[in-house]
Formats: C-alpha cells, structure tokens, sequence
DNA sequence: GGAGTGTTTC
C-alpha cells in the first residue's frame, strides 16, 4: 500500500527557459539571481554559479529555496542543497510540507513525507503537523492513521499540539468514536482537545453533549465561550445560545469579533432588538465595524428584527462588501416586501462587479413572488444558468412553483413540477398547495397532498391548509376526514406561539393563554377594542377556527390566537405611538391579518409581525405586504 | 516552522 504511495508524481510546471548565467557575477547581479528563481532548473543553475563564484549557498532565500525545492522532483539534489545551508536538513523539508499543505494540491505533502522517510530524513513533531494538516484538507484518514502511527513510534503522544491535531483529523474525517476514544485516554488536555471536541459535538447535532463538556472543562477561553453560543445558534437554540452568552459575560469574558457574530445571529433568530442594538454598540466601541461578517450579521440581525432602515444603514456603511452581503440586504427587502428595491439593488450590484451565488438569487426569486413580479421572476431563474452558470437547485424551484402558485398560475405551476430535472420536495409541492388555498383549488390540493403524505407526514401545516381549503368551500366532513387523518398518523398541530419584546423583557403566548399575569387586563381590552373592530368594519373570520364547536365558541378561540394576545399585550405596555413587534412562528393567520389591519388604524401605531415567512408592517389600516401572502 | 470559534437560503 505504502509503496505505491512512495512513488512520488510531484507535479511542477516544465520549464524551458536556459538562460545562461554569466560567470563573473557582480556583487549586484549576484543579488538579482539569488532573487530571482522559481524553478527548480533555475535554482540548480544559480547554484553551479554560486560554486563556480566560491559563493557559500547560504546567501540564498530559505523560504524561496524550500518552496522551490519542493517542486524538484531530484529529492537528493534538493537534499544536498538543504545540506549546505548549516541548519537542521528537516526544517527545509518542514518548510516545503508546509507550502504543500497550504497549496491547492495537498497530496504532495504526503508524496514528500514518503520521500523524506525513503531518504532517512530524520522526521520530527513538526513534520507530523504539516502532514496531518494536509490528511485534514483531503479528509485523508487512510494516511492520518499512518501518519498517527508514526507519531506513537517517535514517541510524541505526549506532544499536545500534535495529539490535537489528530483529535482534530479524526473527527473531522467522520470517525468521532476514535477522536472520543483519543480524547479520553489523553492524560494531559488543553483548551484547544476540550474546544476541538466541543465543536465536533456540536456538528453531529449533539449539543447538549456539547454543554455537558464544556461545563466540565477545567478553564474556558473565549473561544470556549463562543464555540458554545455558536453551537446553540447552529443547532436551532438561540435563547440557549443568549443564556451562554449572559453567562459568559458575568464570567467576566468579552467577546471578540466572532462572538459577536454568533450572539448576533442569535438575536436575529429570537428577534432580540434590544440585545442586537447593545452588541452593535459594543462592537462599534470595540472597532469592529470594519469586519465584514460582523456586518453581514448586524444585516440580517436588523432585517429578522422588523427594522429595515437600521439594516440599510449598516449596508450603506460598509466600506466593502462581499456577495453575501448584498444578498442579506436583497433577501432582507424580500422580507419586507421590497421587492423594487431589491431588484434595484442587485443591478447596482452587478454593476459594482459582484458576482451573483445561488443564495442571491433565492431572495430575488423571494423578492417576485411576494410581490407577484411573475415575469421578472421567470427571467432572472433563466438568468441564472444562462447569465451566471449556476445551476437551480431545489430551493430555487421551490421559489418558482411558489411564484406561480401564489399568482394563480396553478395550471403552468403544476406543470413545472412536472418538467423539474430534480426531484421535487416537500417544499415544492408545499408551495403549490399554498397557491391552492389561495386560489381555491381543491383538486390540485389534494394531488399536493398525496405527495406530502410521503414526502412530509409529520408535518402538520400541510394538513391544515388542505383543511382550511375544504373548510372554505364548506365541505365539513372532509375537513373532518383530514383531522382524523392527522390524528390516526399522529400528526400533532404545532401550537401557535408569538413573542413581543417589552421594555427589554421577551413575553411569549401560546394560542388560548391564560397564564400570563395581565391576563385580565388583556382580555377587557381586547373586549373595548374589538367594539371599535367591529364599528370599523371587521368581522371574525370564524372559517379559520377548525374547531367542531359553535360559531359563539370559534370566535372565542379566534379572539386568543397567539398574535392578538401578544399585540394586545404589547399595546398596554408601551407608550403610545410606539412601534409594536411581534414574532410568530407559523404564518399570520387571515383574521389576525386582517383584524391587525383595523387596530393599526384605531391605536395609531405601527405593529410590525415577523411570521414563518415574511414581515407584515400595518399602518393606518393596511399592511406593506399589499395582502398578497 | 504547527491547533480550536463566525456571515446570506422557499
């Protein structure tokens, strides 16, 4: 196995140029030349020049001369050269591992390891380092296994930087059970096995097994600190994530760059503004408003948090900006509804010589369908893999067959799923039964469904628009038919939850809560506003109330949605004209939407909801979503 | 001459 390995290929572009060198070199010629080569041919000329001239060769470059010797395919050439050069022969060849395993092709690396063990270089700690490093670019745990055993027989197990590497390799090459093992019979840890293991835990989606060590690690760094917050963002726990950080900082730790990022991203995730504003501030004061991911993040913090302009303000900032950047601001006005603005904004950025990515263009084709631009939708999907050379992926159809739908295309919708070249998934027919809901489609419904069935069972939103659709259309016993078959598949309905922010303070509310505190209170007002509702037009849409009770029943039901709790909620704590914000986490139901509508009107505020998919901002009676959602 | 944390996604 080894042997075949030995056979090095090094691969080092051919040179022909044979410039001759002149043999009475001047001491500024001599400068130029030893300067001044980058293939080995040339190298093997300045020095026969150098002999010739009674020149010692140490005067060359070191670090030109081991990245050049690295090409040589002539190891003892290049040996006798590393010989001459009065220092340990091994820290040239380490130098050389090193561009190796830096370069594109870290393969060579290895080929070079084998090369210096064929010709009895002696090998040290560093070399293994190097070599590991190339084994972790190339996810090489054939050759981290050889090079691991060469560590044990050297005797440097006890070197902790190199059994960190190893932990690092293994685990990242997918055998975690042999990192573990390694890490457990290590007898001396440092920050880094501990953070090494975290992190690990973390990506195969074991972060409580992550906090678990991490509460038992000895000391924490920052890198600890921010290992743990980031992990929690990662694994879908941003309010874990807070609570680390909070720790964090009564530990006595501050945060650098990346912690910022990852509280950031938290902040976004739950929808804390007032946190998002405080680590802003900090990181201005910290100076690290030149950090572009910084910036990218405090984007889609504000963009999550309902405050478009504050996210215009940091993009407009940036002093540069990469293509994630202006693909967090075009998804961000997606969001809101912008749709003009972020297609203005990504000619300016084709404009300023950023290349477009996939992700840009899922919030451009975002951007379409909720504002319905069917044919500028259509056009920049072509666009992709014509202008740009990238090539939809499953997400991008999802977007196209929810453009269509949304617009009533249901028929032409239908009929893409069908030529799609990829698999359509979940999401895909989701978004054509969204359409049919809309749209009134009940036929098309049902196809959806069947495939959801499959493709999605536990996911309870799909059978509840089917039976909202049959609701509407007044067809009770299949709404009942569609309930039973949730119940027979065990398929649960994910209880509406809504959060306001007061006064720094999150309040959540489930669906018909009666737990919190006010509870009264916002039940009286809710009565005196609904008179009001009521006078202006609003009437309880009771059809979304898929309840077997009476119509007197569904309108209490109705009247304790998560969102009206937390709004009315939100109302009484806040001073009057201030902007209410509400975070939900399934789609704005239609009598809130609408009953937001009227109380925008009658309380004079801006009430601004985050739900699954997008951001509704009421004012004066209409919402920027335009009612098309 | 060597290690561990971060940004946009229907």
């Amino acid at each position: 196995m080894i042997n075949s390995i030995i056979t090095p290929k090094l691969n080092y572009p051919h040179h022909t140029k044979q410039d001759n060198i002149h043999m009475n070199l001047s001491e500024s010629t001599l400068n130029n030349l030893v300067q001044n080569f980058t293939y080995p041919i040339e190298l093997k000329q300045i020095h026969a020049n150098l002999i010739k001239s009674s020149v010692s060769p140490s005067i060359l470059p070191l670090k030109k001369v081991t990245s050049v010797c690295a090409l040589t395919t002539n190891f003892s050439y290049a040996q006798q050269i590393f010989r001459c050069l009065n220092k340990p022969e091994v820290i040239f060849w380490n130098c050389s591992l090193r561009d190796f395993a830096e370069s594109k092709n870290p393969f060579n690396a290895i080929l070079l390891f084998y090369q210096m063990r064929e010709h009895n270089v002696c090998i040290d700690s560093f070399t293994c380092s190097y070599v590991l490093k190339a084994c972790k670019e190339l996810h090489d745990l054939v050759h981290g296994r050889i090079i691991f055993s060469y560590i044990e027989k050297l005797g440097y197990q006890k070197d902790l930087f190199l059994m960190n590497l190893v932990v690092h390799l293994y685990a990242s090459c997918g055998d975690f059970d042999g990192a573990r093992m390694l890490f457990d019979q290590m007898v001396e840890k440092d920050v880094v096995t501990w953070n090494i293991m975290i992190t690990h835990l973390v990506k195969r989606g074991d972060v409580d097994g992550a906090y678990e060590l991490f509460k038992e690690m000895p000391e924490r760094s920052v890198r600890s600190w921010t290992s743990m917050i980031a992990g929690f963002v990662q694994c879908c726990r941003p309010k874990d994530a807070l609570g680390v950080f909070v720790e964090m900082e009564e530990a006595g730790f501050r945060g650098n760059e990346v912690t910022v990022v990852a509280v950031l991203a938290a902040c976004a995730d739950v929808g804390d503004l007032d946190l998002g504003k405080r680590i802003h501030q900090y990181s201005n004061r910290m100076g690290f408003e030149r950090n572009i991911r910084v910036c990218n993040t405090l984007i889609d913090m504000y963009i999550k948090c309902g405050c478009l302009d504050a996210a215009r303000g940091v993009f407009r900032e940036m002093k540069k900006r990469t293509v994630v950047s202006w693909s967090a601001m075009i998804q961000g006005l997606a969001m809101h509804g912008a749709a003009e603005e972020a297609l203005k904004l990504f000619s300016e950025m084709i404009q300023t010589g950023v290349r477009p990515n996939d992700v840009t263009f899922i919030g451009l084709l975002h951007a379409c369908s909720h504002m319905g631009l069917v044919n500028a939708g259509r056009e920049f999907f072509a666009s992709m893999n014509t202008d740009y050379g990238i090539t939809p992926r499953i997400e991008h159809y999802g977007c196209m067959v929810d453009l269509l739908s949304r617009a009533g295309l249901l028929q032409e919708a239908r009929e893409f799923i069908r030529t799609m070249p990829i698999q359509p998934n979940g999401v895909v027919w989701g978004a054509l039964l969204g359409g049919c809901q809309v749209h009134k489609n009940i036929e098309l419904a049902e196809e959806a469904i069947k495939h959801l069935q499959d493709l999605d069972p536990l996911n309870d939103g799909y059978y509840i628009v089917l039976s909202n659709i049959y609701a509407d259309a007044k067809r009770w016993e299949d709404t009942a038919r569609v309930r039973k078959l949730m119940r027979d598949r065990g398929v649960k309905k994910t209880p509406g939850r809504s959060i306001v922010t007061i006064k720094g303070a999150v309040h959540e509310f489930v669906a018909g809560d009666d737990t919190h505190p006010q509870s009264n209170e916002i039940a009286q007002t809710w009565d005196e506003l609904l008179q009001l509702m009521k006078s202006k037009g609003y009437e309880p849409n009771t059809d979304v109330v898929l309840l077997d009770v009476e119509e007197s029943e569904k309108e209490k039901f109705l009247y304790r949605h998560s969102e009206k709790l937390a709004l009315v909620s939100g109302l009484i704590n806040t001073s009057e004209g201030e902007t209410v914000r509400i975070m939900k986490n399934l789609r704005v139901c239609e009598d809130c939407h609408a009953a937001f509508k009227v109380i925008s009107e009658i309380v004079d505020r801006e009430i601004i909801v985050r739900d699954r998919n997008r951001f509704h901002c009421f004012k004066q009676g209409s919402c920027s979503c335009g009612d098309y959602w």
